[in-house]
DNA sequence: CTGAAAGCGCTAACAG
DNA sequence: CTGTTAGCGCTTTCAG
């Protein structure tokens, strides 16, 4: 493995040099230049990141914390976080927290150990005490989560429009007893979610029944065991708010196997629009996030975070969601 | 940001001691590791992972290369991957080629630049022999993938058996005007699987019908596409063998819309066993892939091959198939 | 425009 | 068991 001393050797010129070459740095003759680039060629090199690291202090690696990599709104997320990246020459590290709380300490660690220069966090594992302590290492970017203490820029959706949306979309369609899925925990995101279902529903003189809140809904699993649970109540919920494509999908899937019509018995609306959502029979009514759109608005403001022309401030950059009508309510 | 001549001052002992407490050396007298821990403590110290790459010529980090992150199959073979390099002290850094030569190429720098100790790559997209070129910087092991020139280990699924077993299964199930559909370049991988197609055809005395193998077939779109062009034909296949689920689902879904009953008219075997397969109607008869198990064995080879007990041979290992059989045919 | 020199923060002989 | 010393490979003043 050559080294910048052996290019400089067989280039008969110093090692600052060759640096200035491997920087594109101005004021190189094009002869040494010349001289430099061929030695390069002829002995195969290539810097060797750790020593750029360590000596520039800085690594152009963003880490991307997403809670469930095998959820296909993350993956989509990731990559479209990863091409805004990409193009201002940073890389992205992916770091799956499995909505584990220590992996999500460990990943906040890189940030200290200057793995990276700077954190995207997807979703919020831990108290923001927690992550706080992390900070001044370096920048971190909320996207599409957000927490009331957080001191820190966050670019999300609004959740709060979308859980209004949809439940409007419900009540409009002859809807009353509306139940409602969730993830169990009500972090900001899913707290202004919910928000917006309280707020159609009091809004046209309903009341949230509280038998019929569902938690724990991540996956298709869960939406199967919801709708078994519905099932076999006495008063059954006659439409659903599910606040994930997968959970409906489950529902949807489970419902049938019970003999029961969609939407006719049990309306259902799922949230992000996969591409679940198109096969699945009755396709999905569903609310599309922008997830192109806010990826790559994370990653700038992480990029004018990192060149400090914007400091650290909870300033919260919203997106609009979209409701997507199909067939399933 | 504290470094280690901070805690050896605070500590009031040296670099070398502090470094071995660090690195959990023997031979520190538990009095003197104590006081360096609560420097530690107290300075709210973090070792420095560029200086510690740099240091130690290594980074446990393995790249692992996959070609589409948003397909269920690679999310999930990453985090089997993942699972096993947390268990061994490995991070791993997730490289999306989005099966572009180009961007294959740079992940595979990172071995150079000993930004990676060793790369685990899920799909190739450039010949091999610009691979090989980069192969001696570290170690490469072939995951799910091969090449008949590589000369490193790869860890595959019986591709052939499985092409073989779902076309057996439909050919059993009294299909015989069967079609294939697959990406549309015959890697190794590839062409096992459709040579498994060809002969379950040939064992039978039927032969393969060149306007029944459709290619480019990628995602759910590309199977509404599919069954289009089926639809078209004045002689059309009654089964499809399609080699993704994310196909099938097109294709069922399509086939559905242009008023075709599945399996009756058009049976679909799909081919990964993804979540989508069980809530499509009718749900897939598709092939599942031991993924744990291939993104086990995939890191163990790895790990072997780091710690030289094993060296670089083009050794196979090869993991069996199995047949999901749901209503799709 | 170019080179010499001084580290970035850490680890690993080696000597004691 | 502990400290001294010599770098890992690169970049960046500072002179010239």
């Amino acid at each position: 493995m050559p080294t910048i001393s052996d290019v400089a050797r067989l280039a008969g010129l110093s090692r600052a040099t060759v640096s200035r070459v491997i920087n594109n740095h101005p004021y190189v003759s094009d002869a040494k230049k010349e001289l430099v680039l061929k030695a390069m060629r002829d002995l195969g090199y290539i810097p060797n990141s750790a020593a750029q690291n360590l000596r520039k202090q800085k690594t152009n690696i963003i880490a991307v914390l997403v809670p469930k990599l095998t959820n296909p709104f993350f993956a989509y997320l990731v990559e479209s976080i990863e091409e805004k990246a990409a193009e201002n020459g940073l890389q992205i590290l992916i770091c799956n927290t499995k909505y584990d709380k220590k992996r999500e300490l460990e990943f906040l660690r890189y940030l200290k150990t200057k793995q990276v220069d700077g954190v995207i966090m997807t979703s919020i594992e831990n108290g923001w005490e927690v992550i706080e302590a992390v900070i001044w290492s370096g920048p971190i970017v909320l996207c599409n989560e957000y927490s009331a203490k957080a001191n820190v820029p966050s670019v999300r959706l609004n959740q709060l429009q979308g859980g209004y949306m949809g439940t409007s979309y419900l009540l409009n369609q002859g809807y009353t007893k509306i139940g409602y899925c969730w993830g169990g925990i009500l972090s900001g995101l899913a707290h202004d979610r919910f928000f917006g279902f309280e707020q159609a529903m009091t809004e046209s003189g309903l009341s949230v029944n509280n038998n019929w809140l569902f938690e724990s809904a991540f996956s298709i699993e869960d939406g199967r065991r919801i709708m078994n649970e519905i099932a076999k109540m006495a008063d059954k919920p006659n439409a659903l708010f599910t606040g994930s494509d997968e959970v409906a999908a489950g529902i949807i899937s489970e419902a049938k196997k019970l003999g029961l019509r969609v939407p006719e018995d049990i309306a259902v609306v799922g949230f992000d629009d996969q591409p679940i959502s198109e096969v699945i029979e009755p396709a999905l009514t569903t609310i599309r996030q922008p997830i192109k759109e806010i990826g790559a608005k994370t990653m700038e403001v992480m990029i004018n975070l990192l060149s400090n022309e914007e400091k650290t401030t909870a300033k919260i950059y919203e997106l609009p969601l979209e409701l997507i009508a199909r067939e399933s309510s």
